[in-house]
DNA sequence: TAGGTGAATTGCATTATGAGCAACTCGATG
DNA sequence: CATCGAGTTGCTCATAATGCAATTCACCTA
C-alpha cells in the first residue's frame, strides 16, 4: 500500500477518469491502472466500477475516497508545516483563471510573486468555463461573477465596475452619445457568453436601481478581446469591466462614454473572487499567493485607481 | 515520501530508538535509518536528534509525530473499514499480557478465537512489567491491578478474588488454621514483587474494611508459579487470586482455607483490565478480540463460577 | 452497420528503488 | 581499557515501478 496509489485513487475518483488522473500526476495511464489495481487487491475490495466511458466509485470506494482525501490533505498540511518551519512556502501552486483576467492581472503578477517566493512553482491554466478546483486538482480558481454554492470558500479580490467606451476615432466620426437612450443610434459591440446576450444596464445619476437599455450592433462575440480589438479599430461602442480595458483607457486608445451614468453588464454588481477548497487556505503557498494578489490589486483595485 | 517512511518515523518516535522500530517492523536497522533520512531530506528539516544512546524528537519532529500518528491511525481505520466491508476482521493483532495470566487465560483462548476469525494473526507477548501499548506498538495490553492514568482506555475484564489455600497434605500434617491470626503459626509462601512484599489482607465476616495480618514463611519469590509449585508440594500456605489457581482448587490439589474470611493481596479490590489506545477500539480486530475475551471469561469469570 | 476514437488493461524490456548483509564509527558501560 | 549496542554507510541483489506498445472494449459517427 503506497502513498502514490492513494493519491492516484483520489485523483481518479475526483476526475472520474484514469487518463485525467494520469495527466495530472504526469504518469502514464498504465501506472495509474496498476496502482489502483494494487490498491484494490490490498483491500480485497473493488473501489471503482470500470464502466465503458467513465469510471464510477463503488459504495466502499465512495466512503474510502472521502476519508482518504481528508487524510491526504491533512498529511500534506502537516508535512508542509514541518517543512516550512523557518523556511519559505514551497511546492507547486496550481492556479486557474478566466483567460482575459488571467492574462492581464494574474500572469503579470507571477514574476514578482515568484521572485519573492523562490521555492514556489506555479502552473497557470486559463479557461473561461467554470472548473471545480477539487475535480481538477487546482489550488486556486479565480472567477468573475456568480459563485457556485458548494463546499468551496470564496474570497473577494475586487469589485467589478463597467464602463461604456469607444475609440476616439469612432466618437469623432459618429459623435458622442449624450444619454443611454442615444446608444440605440450607435453600433454596440455586444458580448454573448454562455448566459446569452449580455444586457447593458444603466443607473441614472442619483437613482438606486439599474435599468436595461436596448442596444444593437453588427458584431457579437463570446470572446471579449475580439470585441475589444474591434472597438479599438473604431468599429463601435463596448461595455466592459474596467479591469479589462484600464490600459486602453489610460493610454487614451479608448474614451469613456456616458460617465454620468453608472453602467453594468449585470443586473447587480458582481465581484472578482478567488475560490478554493476550504482546507487549502491552511497551505502557506496558497495563503501567500492570495495575500500577494490582494495587496497588489489593492482596494480600490489599481486598474480603477 | 513513502508510507513506510512515515510508519517507521512514528515507531522510532514512539520507541525512541531506530533499532526497536526496526525490530517491530521486521526490517534491518539500516533501512530504518535510510527511510528516516529520506523523510528528513524530503522535509528539508531534521526530525530527530541522534543522540548517543537514545533518539530525541526535535521540535518540528514532535509536532509532525503527533500529526502523522493521528493520520496513520485514521488511514488504517479507513482502510480496514473499506477492506472489512462484508468481510472478516483481519490483520496482525498484537497482545501483551502478564506471564501467568497470559498462559492460563489468554493463550488457551486464542485457538478458538483464531478459528473463528481465520484472517487474524496474533502475536502474544507475555511480560510482567507494565508496557506502554503506544510505545511498543501493541494493540491490547492486559494488566492486573492499578491502571496508569494516561491517554489509554481500560476495559475491565473481570474482578479479582483471592483465596488462601494449601495442599491437602500440608493441612493434614499441620492442621487447618481456624482464624487469620492462626496463620502466624503456619508457613506462608509470600509473593514479593516490584512493589515489595505482598501483604495479606482479611475482612472479617460482615466487616467493611480489610485488615492486614502478619504472615511469615520460609519462601518468598517474585514468581507466583514457583510459590504455587511449592504449595502443591505441601511446603506451605499461599494467597493467590482465583484466576491463578482455579484449576488446582477444582482438582482438589489445593484446598481453600479460612473460607469465612474474604482475603486479598491488595488493600482494595482490583480488577483485570484490557488497556489500549483509545482509537484502537475502532479497529475491528481489536473489538473482536475484546468481545471474544469478555464473553468467554464471562461475569462472574469462569474461574470463579 | 462498419469504422474510428478515446479509455483502460496487459505484456515486456528497462530502470530504479529498497532490502539485506557487513563493515565502520562512536558513546556508554563495566 | 575493552566490549557492547546503536546508528550510519557501502555494496550487491532482488523486487517493483516505469514507459512504451499492443490489445480490448464500448461508444460515437459517418
Amino acid at each position: 500500500m503506497s502513498l502514490v496509489a492513494l493519491r492516484l485513487f483520489v485523483r481518479v475518483a475526483a476526475t472520474g477518469s484514469f487518463a485525467a488522473a494520469a495527466r495530472q500526476q504526469g504518469l502514464p495511464a498504465s501506472s495509474v491502472s496498476r496502482h489502483i489495481a494494487a490498491l484494490e487487491k490490498a483491500l480485497g475490495q473493488r473501489l471503482l466500477y470500470r464502466h465503458t466511458r467513465a469510471v464510477r466509485l463503488t459504495e466502499v470506494g465512495e466512503r474510502y475516497y472521502q476519508q482518504v482525501r481528508e487524510i491526504l490533505d491533512t498529511l500534506d498540511i502537516a508535512t508542509e508545516q514541518a517543512a516550512g518551519t523557518a523556511s519559505q512556502p514551497q511546492g507547486l501552486l496550481r492556479i486557474n483563471a478566466p483567460v482575459a483576467f488571467g492574462r492581464r492581472h494574474i500572469a503579470p503578477r507571477l514574476a514578482s510573486f515568484q521572485a519573492r517566493y523562490a521555492r514556489i512553482e506555479t502552473e497557470l491554466t486559463l479557461s473561461d468555463a467554470f472548473i471545480d478546483p477539487v475535480q481538477e486538482g487546482v489550488d486556486v480558481v479565480v472567477r468573475v461573477g456568480a459563485l457556485n454554492d458548494s463546499s468551496l470558500v470564496a474570497r473577494q479580490l475586487a469589485r467589478q465596475h463597467f464602463v461604456v467606451c469607444a475609440s476616439p476615432g469612432y466618437l469623432e466620426r459618429w459623435g458622442m452619445p449624450s444619454t443611454p437612450d442615444a446608444l440605440s443610434e450607435h453600433n454596440c459591440l455586444i458580448y454573448k457568453g454562455t448566459r446569452g446576450v449580455q444586457q447593458w444596464y444603466f443607473r441614472d445619476p442619483g437613482a438606486r436601481k439599474y435599468r436595461v437599455r436596448e442596444v444593437r450592433g453588427n458584431l457579437r462575440s463570446n470572446n471579449a478581446e475580439s470585441l475589444l480589438e474591434a472597438a479599438l479599430q473604431g468599429q463601435g461602442i463596448v461595455l466592459f469591466p474596467t479591469w479589462l480595458i484600464h490600459a486602453e483607457l489610460k493610454a487614451g486608445r479608448l474614451t469613456p462614454v456616458l460617465s454620468d451614468w453608472e453602467a453594468s453588464g449585470e443586473p447587480a454588481p458582481q465581484g472578482i473572487h478567488a475560490i478554493f477548497p476550504e482546507n487549502r487556505l491552511r497551505s502557506s503557498k496558497v495563503a501567500a499567493f492570495l495575500n500577494d494578489l490582494q495587496t497588489t490589486i489593492g482596494e480600490p483595485p489599481y486598474w480603477d485607481a
